[in-house]
RNA sequence: GGAUGGAUUCCCGAGUGGCCAAAGGGGACAGACUGUAAAUCUGCUGCAAAUUGCUUCGGUGGUUCGAAUCCACCUCCAUCCA
């Protein structure tokens, strides 16, 4: 007997809420399910915080079970409210249709949709023409505004406004969810905890239409009815979303943040995470999952490097983890030079110009102004290959390079490597 | 539609004619301590050709030697009334 991927999703803790735990699990168990997870396309490319959605369907798809992957090209000319407390600007239909593509594409690198094994749409398909009437007439009618303004997900919206525009993103959404009952027979609805109440409308929407318009038996109906799911969401110990930076997210797209970075990015978590890391973005088994956790004081470094390392294999490939690795263990064990590791090109001719490290530390995105440069300098944070700089008008000299590079330095985790070319 | 109160820097929030690039807190960044962790302490936080100059307090115009602060109009938000 194959295990169920339901009691896998629930030990390496993916699992946050369902509409029903025991139902749920026997299903998985038994059939080849279709579920989706809905992903709106408000930016070039997914992000961290998604790959944990991702990991899921992974895990899914692996049980046998058959993924699909919503683009959301409809429901983000709205904007989802949930949780937030200002409305979005609107997005152009170009910049959606672009972003959708790039959605498409990250994603085939980690889910097979090849022969059916897994289903992308795009509900902009099925929710731009829509009637407004028809809409209205024969989805509307099974909402309760009252239910829906007591939902957790529009507290905050209601002490800062929420406008009629976004108010209509649940029923967009729950829409999606009986669009696809109807076509794929898809029964299962999988997203992040903060979709909790979309997800619980589209399980709704379905029992009602089913009731109201096939004249379902009620009965019958709870034996089978559509299941909703959510993943934890992966919090700092602050309570903060994980997968944002002081740059921004971390970006699973290694053109905005680098495999080295996105190393980092998790070479660096907090210690109390890291079990959590391991289970959730990892395909380490769990024995190993609990040991690397139950590591003690400094010795935990190690299961960061573990959870580091194969996260960025599976998103970046495993020559760039091992290039990522092998960049830090340099860096940071032996202050050596690596390959690797984040560099920069200047021309001979600048360099005999003279390149002043001000302007490195702004080029190189170190710093974010010369101001900023200059501030860091005064407060000891800037190296030239290991010697502290704070003469704000310090050029780069040929007495810098050593083994061909000059190594700067920001702080303790940031560093570049200048590189002269010619 | 009417009344009242609002909109300030990354966020929250003080400031009601010059002493304001604007208190305080949060966050971010840097330093110390550490383990590339957390907590703590210190510094720092508009931009630059840097004892000076420039741009900023919802928008536009005005009063004034001088405006975040006063006036007019506009936009948006909150609460109450219809």
């Amino acid at each position: 007997m194959e295990e169920n991927v339901f009691d896998v999703l629930k030990e390496r803790g993916f699992i946050a809420q369902t509409t029903h735990d025991e139902q749920l699990r026997e299903l998985l168990g038994k059939e080849k399910v279709k579920f989706y997870i809905g992903f709106d396309a408000t930016a070039d490319s997914l992000t961290a915080g998604h790959f944990l959605t991702i990991m899921a369907m992974m895990h899914m798809q692996q049980h046998g079970h058959t993924p699909i992957a919503l683009i959301g090209g409809g429901t983000t000319m709205i904007g989802d409210p949930s949780g937030k407390s200002d409305m979005r600007t609107m997005m152009t239909r170009e910049t959606i249709d672009y972003n959708a593509n790039r959605f498409k594409e990250q994603l085939s690198h980690f889910i097979d949709f090849d022969n059916d094994h897994a289903i992308m749409v795009n509900n902009a398909d099925w929710l731009l023409d829509l009637n407004y009437v028809t809409f209205l007439r024969e989805i509307g009618v099974h909402f309760s505004v009252n239910r829906m303004l007591t939902a957790e997900c529009y507290k905050q919206r209601m002490e800062n406004g929420l406008t009629f525009f976004e108010f209509n993103y649940m029923l967009m959404q729950a829409y999606d969810f009986y669009k696809l009952n109807q076509m794929f027979g898809c029964k299962v609805e999988m997203g992040g905890d903060d979709q909790w109440s979309n997800i619980l409308a589209g399980a709704d929407l379905i029992r009602r239409k089913k009731l109201a318009e096939e004249g379902a038996d009620g009965a019958e109906l709870k034996k089978d009815p559509a299941f909703g799911l959510t993943f934890t969401l992966l919090t700092t110990s602050d309570g903060k979303k994980m997968g944002k930076t002081m740059k921004g997210a971390v970006w699973l797209d290694p053109n905005k943040t680098s495999p080295y970075e996105f190393y980092q990015y998790w070479r660096n978590i907090e210690d109390s995470n890291v079990e959590r890391c391991l289970g959730l973005l990892t395909f380490l088994p769990m024995d190993e999952v609990r040991r690397l956790g139950a590591l003690e004081g400094a010795e935990i470094n190690k299961a960061k490097e573990v959870l580091a390392y194969e996260i960025t294999k599976i998103v970046h490939g495993e020559e760039e983890a091992k290039k990522a690795q092998e960049a830090a263990r340099t860096v940071f064990a032996s202050g050596g030079i690596s390959e690797n590791m984040p560099s920069i090109t200047y021309t001979k001719a600048q360099f005999e110009e003279g390149i002043d490290l001000i302007s490195v530390l702004v080029d190189t995105k170190l710093c974010s102004g010369r101001g900023d440069a200059r501030r860091n300098m005064e407060q000891g944070g800037v190296k030239i290959n290991d010697d502290k700089v704070t003469d704000p008008t310090r050029k780069l000299l040929e007495t810098d390079i050593v083994d061909g590079a000059i190594i700067i330095r920001k702080g303790k985790k940031n560093i570049y490597k200048v590189v002269i070319e010619g």
